[in-house]
DNA sequence: AGCGGCTCGCAAGTTACTTCA
DNA sequence: GGTGAAGTAACTTGCGAGCCG
């Protein structure tokens, strides 16, 4: 069965106009169900619509266009490149599905929308204000936007990952700067002790014979006067 | 109450496409 | 015009939670 699901979901198989695939009777594992859902979210939600799969390849989009390749595909003879440029809200042009309803050509090439700047800003208007979605929210945004509930949903997705990831860079950039402080303090206060260790040692010649050795963590700097504390010739 | 199957949402990682220097 | 890097839409996989029989 799930072999069945694959192929229902490749360019190929449609091409071919295998029997329609009606996603709701079939027993799937987990795994063929999360490409049913996706295949819902894309709007493949009734077997009559994966018909229309398969009557969408059966013309000529470019007849013109001398086919360089066995099959049939609209991404390769697909629109002039003028057309390709323009920013698609949707996967028709003209009137003429140029691709799957997964979102990719039908030569199996990945068809990539580019967001305009209205959508964009909507997109991250409603992140602000929440950055998980609910089935309406998912929904109202897609209609105001023209773009599947899917779309939404994957570029919420995205988002909160590009956030995740900026977030971390900051918290990266934050720790190192620390660390940077850090490293130059260590190394401040290194100088210090060898500065004073070197002081000692020029004062204890002459004690030597009467002052023990005395350990160097037995005395500290006093913060406020910067002086030796703690030892017994400060 | 416990269990298994299913659905759903999400994070993490990856792929592939577009844009820009 | 070709190319590599960066950005990002779309995809895959795995996991946990919730629901239902």
């Amino acid at each position: 069965m799930a072999d069945v699901d694959e192929a229902c979901f490749t360019g190929l198989s449609l091409g071919l106009g295998l029997e329609s695939y009606c996603p709701g009777n079939t027993t799937t594992t987990t795994t063929t169900g999360r490409k049913r859902k996706a295949a819902r979210d894309s709007g493949i939600n009734r077997p009559d619509e994966m018909c229309m799969m398969t009557l969408g390849l059966s013309f000529t989009p470019f007849p013109e266009v001398e086919e360089e390749e066995d099959s049939m595909t609209v991404g390769v003879h697909g629109p002039p490149s003028g057309l390709k440029s323009l920013p698609e809200t949707c996967n028709s042009i003209n009137g003429i599905t140029t691709s799957n309803n997964d979102g990719s050509n039908l030569d199996g090439s990945r068809k990539k929308l580019r967001l305009s700047k209205d959508q964009s800003a909507l997109l991250e208007d409603s992140f602000k204000i929440h950055r998980t979605l609910t089935q309406a929210n998912k929904q109202t945004l897609a209609d105001k936007l023209n773009l599947k509930p899917r779309q939404v949903e994957v570029w919420f997705q995205n988002r909160r990952a590009r956030s995740k990831l900026k977030q971390i860079e900051s918290e990266f950039e934050r720790l190192k700067k620390n660390c940077e402080s850090l490293t130059q303090r260590n190394q401040r206060l290194e100088r210090e002790l060898y500065e004073l260790r070197s002081m000692r040692d020029q004062r204890s010649v002459g004690y030597a014979s009467r002052i023990p050795d005395q350990d160097p963590a037995a005395s500290s700097l006093c913060p406020s006067c910067g002086k030796i504390t703690g030892g017994s010739y400060s």
